[in-house]
DNA sequence: AGGAGTTCGTGAAAGAGTGAACAAAGGAAT
DNA sequence: ATTCCTTTGTTCACTCTTTCACGAACTCCT
């Protein structure tokens, strides 16, 4: 019971330990050692059984009458998740979003790390982002070779972003991140997911709509995610 | 005919329609004027019936042995997402992803313009960022009310999150896209939606390291050959 | 006109996710 | 030890989502 192989976590439940793991880490901060399922859904906003079931998909980590110990979970989640290693990264792209990406500090505080942006701009070669030196796109396959990359991330516009992704899975990476508004095409064993801005907008706008018109179908309170794929 | 079917949509097809439109504006930059079910799954990556009943909740636009007409569905599902206006949107925080967002072309070619960038941090003020100057947080509200602005981004750093989150609904603002990396407070009736980067590649890390515990004990970047399915 | 071939729209079944409720288990106080 | 209080882990009923399967409706061909 130790260290059991832990059984497949439903993708939904496995979308909210990313957000008990950043409350966890603030709480830390805080100096707070111990947290119930209550609090937790609190910080969450969703609900406490709903923790309890999603945290009972790692193990049994918590205390009846007491609650979970703040560091052992987070241990526990980030151990689950794979952060306990930093992952090198790299982005294709290196427009704005690319460098806004290659920027973001939530990215390197968050158990991952840049090792390379490429560009198939010329203008943009030979700048520095990130802290990292933008390469040709052809030096793509080499960098992932030679940093172990498995996680790209594609920042080019819609319609450069199917032939990033097929760079990308020719070098042998595993997870794709895609920014572009493009459903790629990829093997079954390459895992994406999108993010799609104006998708989540337009989402906005429907509701904004109804609310307009008077019929409030709105579901009150709830946060949602982005819908990915 | 009843121009108001108007029911609600489910959240789950409500996530896919923006998917289509986006499709059927390609298809019809191509000539394409009918589409199958069949090719519009293909397309979208998604099992056809999905499509077909996901499209059923707008009305019946489909012809039986023929398909859809690309111009009509298309028009279609944008009336339904409310983009036959473009909605006015505003900006809190003009750091590298506010400006990226700012300077995005999706967003304003899918229903969407910019009307106002706003920041704290006084040496932010008075640039000009996707056409349009930085301004004053405390001229938030003022904008808002201007424009008629109902929808607004936050893209501060989580600990303003809240309090940009809190300004926006003091304006007036109906609809929130977060992507701080925090959970938001909002009165019931305010929509939120929030993207958050971190996550999704937590996701990916977590499926990286399923993939890696079946072929190899310790991930560290060993990188798994593509095998195509 | 009638039959063959498509493709839509939808009912029904299977699957996934949610939340209320409760037994089990730990701690504290008597 | 016993009792009481708290909080977890899990069950169960319910809702939402996906997928299959098939009748209905349309086109084309003979």
């Amino acid at each position: 019971m130790s260290e059991t192989p832990r059984r497949k976590i439903p993708e939904a439940a496995l979308g909210r330990l990313p957000i008990y793991l950043r409350i966890l880490v603030d709480l830390s901060h805080d100096k707070v050692t111990q947290v119930s399922s209550e609090q937790l859904a609190e910080l969450a906003a969703v609900n406490a059984a709903k923790v309890r079931k999603d945290l009972s998909y790692l193990g049994t980590y918590g205390t009846r009458g007491v609650g979970y110990e703040v560091q052992f979970l987070t241990y526990q989640i980030q151990r689950e998740l794979g952060l306990n290693q930093s992952w090198p990264v790299v982005i294709v792209g290196a427009g704005n979003l690319g460098q806004a990406l290659a920027n973001f500090t939530g990215i390197s505080e968050r158990g991952f790390h840049i090792v390379g942006v490429v560009d198939k701009d010329e203008s943009k070669i030979g700048t520095v982002v990130g802290g990292v030196r933008v390469k040709h796109a052809d030096e793509l396959a080499q960098i992932v070779q030679a940093k172990h990359v498995s996680i790209g991330i594609i920042a080019t516009p819609a319609q450069h972003a199917q032939e990033a992704a097929d760079a990308l899975v020719r070098a042998g990476i595993g997870s794709i991140m895609n920014f572009a508004p493009t459903v790629l095409s990829v093997p079954r064993d390459v895992n994406v997911r999108k993010v799609d801005l104006a998708l989540e907008l337009q989402i906005l706008s429907y509701y904004e709509q109804c609310r307009n018109n008077g019929l409030r179908s709105v579901p009150t309170g709830t946060q949602s995610d982005s819908v990915s794929a």
